[in-house]
DNA sequence: ATCTTGGATCGATATTCATCGATGCAGGGA
DNA sequence: TCCCTGCATCGATGAATATCGATCCAAGAT
């Protein structure tokens, strides 16, 4: 059985996927499925420590609300993190539920 | 460095994604954020031959035209191979693509 | 208390997208 | 040749989404 996949999403490889199942699977990658999710996602797999959303807008050339927006969608499907400090709002990297999606998309390990 | 993530998209943990290489990898993401596109894999991954269109309308519950339009939409993605046989269009899973994009994700082996 | 600043929410808009009926087209009989 | 069948394309429609300006709210600072 598969370990970390659970914590994202049913296995594309698994038996026969419920429609529920396919429908959370499809959220995780209606959330990456944007150019400006994708860099948000790199950015913060690159950086050390979480990063504040006034340090986004200027590498996407987006909007303040914009870069919200974003934001809140990648939170929603299980991707980030958020910490306030003071005034401020930090965002990190799960990276154990993107793990898990690798898992869920390699039918090598995560199924058979 | 990675070997098949190059076949499918850039790495979500390389050192700097340019913006051409969010977009081709938020392109195949795209392909994916779709419940009956994920079932359609999965039937695809967990099928040893290839499908004909005209057995994927009746566990999907779609009409054929919106059968053929996904379909379309993940050979794009190059995530399918169509091979037409006679009247019958049989499709199948490019099962080193989803290798690439499980690699692209992977933030242990596909960047480090 | 007032001002300033960072960030989320709201409202509006333009674009994309999923869906299906109708149609077109190619291949295989009869 | 004509019909039938499987599949792609077209056109239309309704829903979802990305974007931004305006606004609101909370937290510090003066």
């Amino acid at each position: 059985m598969a370990t970390a996949a659970a914590a994202c999403c049913a296995p594309l490889g698994s038996a026969s996927l419920s429609d529920t199942e396919a429908e959370a699977t499809a959220r995780v990658f209606k959330a990456l499925a944007d150019p400006h999710r994708v860099k948000i996602v790199n950015l913060l797999a690159t950086s050390p420590d979480s990063v504040c959303v006034c340090e986004f807008t200027e590498p996407l050339g987006l909007s303040q609300p914009t870069v919200s927006h974003h934001l809140k969608k990648l939170v929603a499907a299980g991707l980030l993190e958020r910490e306030q400090r003071g005034t401020w709002a930090y965002y990190s990297l799960r990276r154990d539920a993107l793990g898990g999606l690798a898992a869920a998309v390699d039918l090598q390990g995560g199924s058979r």
